[in-house]
DNA sequence: AGCACGCCGACT
DNA sequence: GTCGGCGTGCTC
């Protein structure tokens, strides 16, 4: 027998597959997804890989073929689906499939399930006494004396106490199993990290939208379906409705959110209703925790997964439904090569294994709100806070510039010192908004104008208030100078804000308020988030400064003001989302404010007060800002009006990087295809970052087949010649800037 | 990724 | 002449 193998080499995708044979008492344990160990190229060095497909005949010749080693590990948790899921990431994001595999993974390793040794006796009490006197004698069973005896005084003792307590090793427990003296009882337990609640939150009965959303959506599985519902409006009872139809008919549910901070309040809502039917994954779990939530999904004791994007790749048997919360979040793309998009997957899922999917946002993504448009999605608006007398807050938009204008320099506008002042008295809570963390923007020369940047990145450091500078991209960090390193000037000075500043500004202009900060710096030791947010949320502070942190979902009651600093600083990104990504984070961030009986307020402070994105926020209103953004994306033939590639070209030496890349942009444009327009090559947003320089090359068409194409191109020529010390990486749909 | 093969310049 | 540089292609 033979088994095609995914072996770790290259780029290369049209044959990447090798042919090993299998023997007999192998190929027992062998089966489509296996993790193998080959040998691999002239050395036959050892390589993993994982098998594809097994089959009886081979059109390679026998001499050439080798024979699989080992089994590398027990259980990868790959199905038929999954490979297929992993040859799509590979074909349409041009990484390799050994790197596609990977991906797609549930698990990567078998392990041991914990199993707890405790013991008892295996003879009477009596004849125990009896036995001890004896070794009592017996100076060398001195060990074995003390573990019996503490086995007879609690029986149902654990090998750790033993050890712990008693000091007894397992050789001697070992010993007294030998003699029969004692007996071993071994149950499996399960590393759970789902934990039970014991306050249930109300499930609250359906209003009559909800009801026939939720109706509309079960009576057509097959299509794929976009609920536009603000803040509060009850999307998560739309969900809940959908879950317990789908796991009447015992099929499975996958439930995406897209950060790891938002699966509390979702586990809270759905345990609830379902209990324990509900498992949890997400990256910051061990491997061992993981490996139990996959064994649970495996061994059908688990209906419904809550977790990130990884938790896509769970292999359920029959998948009846995949939710994806807050759609619009840019967390659903990967970050990493490679860059695969969590609605890509969740649609390839819906195609292979018939599930429906439900997307759910306040703010949909341009992308999916123009294929409701087109038809392609079925579209379904809950345009009301379900909650009673609870409404949408007011918002203000003030300009920075007329602030400037009339002399005032700080970075509190008079209207929002007022309001704040106001909140304070009335003892209702503050929240502070601005997108970027630190002390300030950057540290410059006010006699030469030199800007210091990151000695590996192109970027320019950032002060932090405990007299450092970092770099935010690699974390490069040194001391403050005192001079200018440049000129000498002693003028050297920090410029623009950020929420460290606005924490010390805060304190200093309201003294008597008690300030939290939420930002990446704060966060740094595992649960903090949750602890602010707790305290937060109990009223434990008056304001809380954040970045894009405390924009997502969190629901703080007694919220009446929200102050958004610095609104446009998300504009100048040179990204074609730009727009919607200030929209979504404005309009996400004003829904904190007044959800219980209130009517909350919002001032967005910006130097750009007639930016479309910036007023269609502060009017709440969505259709607006989509007719205004398509427009655009058409007219520029950008996704989703049209498809677009991007190439990152990426090498340590600045000039390769910089030939590479005019290579590969002109054998694209000499090949003048209608129906394509590069754009390059030129310095990635991050020209330089970790000591690696980046050139970056977009190319757009109406058709997504021909960038796949052009990127097979790409990838055939790159193994050879000038490419060598030049690495490569591509982007479908990149909604990043680069 | 790592190894072999081969083509070209430098040197005992 | 030959030694070794590295560019190129292959690995079941």
């Amino acid at each position: 027998m033979f088994v095609s193998v995914i072996v770790d080499i290259s780029l290369e995708r049209d044959r990447n597959t090798f042919t090993y044979a299998v023997t007999e008492e192998l190929l027992e344990m062998i089966s489509i997804g296996s993790c193998v160990l080959v040998p691999f190229g002239k050395g036959g060095r050892t390589v993993k890989g994982y098998v594809t497909a097994v089959s009886e005949e081979t059109d390679i010749p026998k001499e050439k073929i080798k024979y699989v080693l080992s089994m590398a590990d027990k259980d990868t948790g790959v199905t038929g689906t999954l490979i297929r899921l992993a040859e799509r990431i590979n074909k349409k994001y041009g990484c390799s499939m050994a790197l596609a595999m990977k991906t797609v993974i549930p698990v990567s390793r078998k392990v041991k399930e914990k199993e707890r040794h405790s013991y008892i006796l295996g003879i009477s009490d009596y004849e125990a006494s009896l036995m001890m006197t004896k070794l009592a004698r017996d100076k060398r069973s001195n060990v074995k004396l003390r573990a019996l005896k503490a086995i007879a005084e609690n029986p149902g003792i654990d090998r750790k106490m033993l050890g712990d307590i008693y000091g007894v090793g397992i050789s001697s427990i070992k010993a007294l199993l030998n003699d029969g003296l004692i007996k071993e009882v071994t149950e499996k337990t399960s590393r759970d990290p789902v934990f039970s609640l014991e306050k249930k939150d109300p499930v609250e009965d359906l209003t009559p939208l909800q009801k026939s959303i939720a109706k509309k959506i079960l009576d057509n599985r097959d299509r794929v379906h976009l609920i536009h519902g603000v803040t509060g409006s009850g999307k998560t009872e739309i969900y809940i409705a959908l879950i317990k139809e789908v796991i009447k008919e015992e099929r499975q549910v996958i439930m995406l959110v897209p950060e790891i901070a938002l699966i509390t309040q979702i586990y809270s809502r759905l345990y609830a209703v379902f209990r324990g039917r509900i498992t949890v994954i997400n990256s910051r779990m061990s491997e061992g925790e993981r490996y139990d939530q996959y064994l649970k999904i495996k061994n059908k004791e688990a209906d419904i997964v809550i977790g990130p994007r990884t938790a896509l790749f769970m292999p359920f048997e029959d998948l009846g439904l995949i939710i994806m919360d807050e759609e619009h979040s840019p967390s659903y793309k990967s970050e990493n090569v490679p860059r695969y998009d969590a609605h890509m997957a969740a649609l390839f899922r819906k195609e292979e294994e018939g599930a429906t999917v439900v997307l759910g946002s306040a703010t949909p993504s341009v992308e999916s709100y123009y294929k409701c448009i087109t038809g392609e999605y079925m579209l379904h608006s809950l345009k009301e806070r379900a909650v009673m007398g609870s409404s949408l807050p007011d918002v203000e938009i003030v300009d920075l510039r007329e602030e400037l204008r009339t002399g005032n320099k700080k970075i509190f506008s008079r209207r929002l010192s007022e309001e704040i002042e106001k909140s304070l008295k009335k003892g209702s809570q503050v929240m502070l908004f601005l997108n970027r963390r630190g002390f300030s923007g950057c540290i410059s020369c006010r006699s030469c104008g030199h800007v210091i940047k990151c000695p590996h990145c192109d970027i320019s450091l950032t002060a932090h208030n405990d007299g450092t500078i970092k770099c935010h991209y690699c974390g490069y960090e040194e001391r403050l100078p005192a001079k200018c390193p440049k000129c000498g000037s002693k003028y050297i000075g920090t410029f623009g804000t950020g929420t460290q500043k606005v924490e010390y500004l805060i304190k200093k202009e309201f003294p008597g308020a008690k300030v939290l900060r939420l930002d990446k710096d704060t966060t740094g030791r595992k649960n903090s988030l949750d602890e602010t947010i707790a305290a937060f949320r109990d009223g434990r502070g008056d304001i809380l400064i954040g970045t894009q942190m405390i924009a997502n979902g969190h629901d703080f009651p007694n919220v009446s003001l929200v102050g958004i600093l610095a609104a446009d600083l998300s504009l100048y990104s040179n990204d074609y989302m730009a727009e919607e990504r200030t929209f979504q984070l404005l309009t996400q961030v004003a829904g904190r404010a007044g959800r219980k009986d209130s009517k909350g307020r919002v001032i967005i402070q910006t130097y750009d007060p007639s930016n479309y994105a910036v007023v269609t926020a502060a009017e709440q209103d969505y259709e607006s800002f989509f007719q205004k953004e398509i427009s655009f994306r058409k007219a520029l033939k950008y996704p989703p009006a049209g498809h677009m590639l991007l190439i990152l070209v990426e090498s340590a030496a600045e000039e390769k990087a910089e030939e590479a890349a005019k290579m590969i942009f002109s054998s694209i444009a000499s090949k003048k295809m209608p129906n394509v327009a590069a754009i390059g090559p030129s310095p990635a947003n991050l020209s330089r970052g970790k000591d690696v320089y980046r050139r970056t090359i977009y190319v757009k068409s109406s058709e997504e087949e021909i960038l796949e194409s052009l990127m097979d191109d790409v990838i055939s020529s790159s193994s050879k010649g000038p490419f060598r010390d030049i690495h490569i990486s591509f982007d479908t749909d990149p909604v990043t800037s680069y």
